[in-house]
DNA sequence: CTGTTCAAG
DNA sequence: CTTTCTTGAACAG
């Protein structure tokens, strides 16, 4: 047949993959809009839950997902903040978006959730690992920028940044590893990079963060968790097993209960506990802590007898799985994980919002319901799926979507409208007289084309949300509930779904990105004015190899064009050599030739003096084309 | 295409 | 497998 697990069970390690999680991210988004709240135990309520505290609470025994009222009991003096509204978050969650991705060369990154974050860095990795000096590794500079030679951080190649898995492995071990394949090199490259990052999310963000280090969206995701607030991690090699052990992967793997694989999901889970306790089931524990805990570890799927891919298609497969689960699971305990980083997307693919009733049983309570959802959602449609265009240019132009007020400059504009409105619910199971209980916590949907209507940016959403629910919203539950009453629904939900870019978008958004992303490489070249290059000092900002009024003369160059910083845009600069040298002199910006190792090399192209730890960098620049 | 299920935080 | 509020992928029909 087929399935051959070995074909899919090849590692590749040449990615480099670093997994962000903001700390505890609904109440940092709090504590930055109220300094105050930094050292109070803070909590984000939500309905009658907890969904997340800062670690003060924690400290005072507050736990996510935790009862409103145990909350209070345990901790009377816990600030306890209305999440429910997620606006704040949804905004927050894309500026740290935003500034991580601006980082990214190949423009892999990408989001999960509301505060992960997925960076592919193998290009940048890999392009630093060409430039390294190996002979002062110490003194390393870690170029952020393949155009500008002078952006990027200065720091210590001879370890590791943060921490790492397996925490005491031999310098032997570790060595090993470095010479048997780069791998080791990539991965301490990264740690750097990923530190940086983290700092830089931190002081220009004020958000900190939990990061890991590896080479796919598993492993890093997975090793981040080792070290929680504010730390990182890396899962050092070997990545493949060989005589004298184990491999790290599967070590650290085998360790985690299988439901805590990402990918393998509740269903799933169950499933395989099933097929390796041999009983049915084990129903974790619903109510809170003492349960008796059935835990399955990777290890012991990983080694039951017979498992592979077959008996998992056995298991897992048929009507309703997905194709490849067999494989896919496999491949996960085995610590492989082929997925890719997702590039960013322009605009979502649907926007629902939702909200849970203790009784929703009456048409009129749901009419009222359905207008404070059906508002929310125009009005998030307009936010997420619209932009102002300005059009000093209108003159003689055609645009049929143009609805602009007489006098106006500027009007709002689609960049993707949503093909279908969906109405969810989830009604209550039914209480029989015989008293069983029906267990189907299930939610039922019904859609319908979205009416033109909503794309009226010129008619408000208060006139809008009337009418639809009226003439759709109303007839849409009808279909969904066509008894009278006798329904209790615990939740309501409704969707733009099946939402396409419009004309405007593909010119207008990538507009959009660049001046963005200019007006961000501006604000962090402004932070990184040329200052004192102390190698040394391993979170020193980034450190020009140009002398001072050379380097802002290119870092004024670059923020006029920061895109298209070529080999032009130093070329200005350097016919300044003669006045470039004095300020150099003059500046003392280096102390003497003796502190910092390597100022001895002038480039015989351009006759300036490089450090050592630029000179691959300086030679490529001049190698660049016009 | 519509509606459901699973998984993620 | 539930709390909350979302989003995305994939499947059946």
């Amino acid at each position: 047949m087929a399935a051959f697990p070995t074909k899919a069970l090849k590692r590749d390690d040449t990615r480099l993959i670093i997994h962000f999680d903001y700390d505890c991210f609904y109440a940092a988004v709090f504590e930055k809009e109220d300094p105050k709240l930094r050292y109070l135990p803070l909590a984000v309520q939500q309905k009658q839950i907890i969904v997340t505290c800062n670690y003060e609470a924690r400290r005072q025994g507050l736990h996510k997902l935790q009862r409103v009222t145990e909350a209070r009991k345990t901790c009377p003096n816990a600030i306890i903040m209305l999440g429910e509204d997620l606006t704040r978050f949804r905004n927050a969650s894309k500026e740290n978006y935003d500034f991580l991705k601006r980082f990214a060369w190949s423009g892999r990154a990408e989001r999960l959730g509301f505060d992960e974050v997925f960076i592919d860095v193998t290009d940048m990795v890999d392009y630093n690992l060409e430039m390294l000096n190996s002979h002062t590794l110490q003194s390393s500079f870690f170029h952020l920028s393949r155009n500008d030679p002078t952006l990027g951080f200065a720091f210590d190649c001879s370890n590791i940044a943060g921490d790492v898995v397996p925490e005491n492995q031999t310098v032997t071990d570790t060595a090993m590893g470095q010479a048997t394949s780069s791998l080791y090199i990539r991965l301490l490259l990264g740690s750097h990079l990923a530190q940086h990052l983290r700092y830089q999310l931190e002081e220009h963000q004020g958000y900190s963060s939990t990061v890991g280090i590896s080479t796919s969206k598993l492993i890093s995701k997975l090793v981040g968790n080792v070290n929680k607030p504010k730390g990182q991690t890396t899962l050092l090699p070997p990545y493949t097993s060989s005589d004298h052990g184990e491999s790290n992967i599967t070590l650290f793997l085998d360790e985690h209960d299988i439901g805590k694989i990402p990918g393998i999901g509740f269903k799933t889970a169950q499933k395989i506990r099933g097929h390796v306790l041999a009983h049915p089931a084990a129903i974790d524990h619903g109510l809170v802590y003492g349960g008796t805990e059935e835990n399955v570890k990777v290890r012991d799927v990983r080694l039951f007898p017979s498992m592979g891919v077959e008996v998992l298609e056995k298991l897992l497969g048929g009507s309703g799985s997905p194709k490849d689960i067999a494989i896919r699971v496999w491949s996960l305990i085995n610590g492989i994980d082929t997925s890719e980083v997702g590039r960013a997307r322009e605009v979502p693919q649907q926007i629902s919002i939702e909200d849970s009733y203790i009784r929703l049983d009456a048409m009129a309570e749901v009419e009222r319901e359905l207008k404070l959802l059906s508002r929310s959602l125009l009005s998030r449609m307009r936010i997420d799926l619209s932009c102002v265009e300005e059009h000093e240019d209108m003159l003689g132009e055609r645009r049929g979507t143009e609805r602009a007020t007489n006098g106006n400059r500027s009007s709002r504009q689609w960049l993707a409208y949503p093909k279908t409105l969906r109405l969810t619910t989830r009604p209550r199971p039914a209480r029989n007289p015989d008293g069983t209980r029906s267990r189907t916590f299930n939610r039922i949907s019904r859609s319908c084309d979205m009416p033109p209507l909503v794309l009226n940016l010129s008619s408000s959403i208060e006139d809008q949300s009337e009418v639809l629910v009226r003439e759709t919203l109303i007839p849409l539950f009808h279909k969904l509930h066509p008894e009278k009453s006798g329904w209790d629904l615990s939740l309501m939900n409704l969707c733009a779904a099946s939402i396409s870019l419009t004309a405007a978008s593909s010119k207008d958004g990538a507009g959009r990105d660049i001046s963005k992303m200019l007006k961000l490489q501006q604000r962090v070249l402004k932070d990184w004015k040329v200052e004192e290059p102390n190698a040394e000092e391993l979170d020193a900002p980034p450190v020009s190899i140009y002398p001072a009024n050379f380097g802002e003369g290119a870092v004024e160059a670059v923020e006029n064009k920061p895109l298209v910083a070529t080999k032009d845009t130093f070329l200005v600069a350097d016919s300044q050599d003669e006045a470039t040298s004095e300020t150099y002199e003059n500046d003392n910006i280096w102390e003497s030739d003796d502190e910092v190792p390597g100022l001895g090399y002038t480039c015989t192209k351009c006759g300036l003096a490089v450090p050592d730890f630029a000179i691959t960098a300086h030679e490529r620049f001049h190698d660049l084309p016009d």
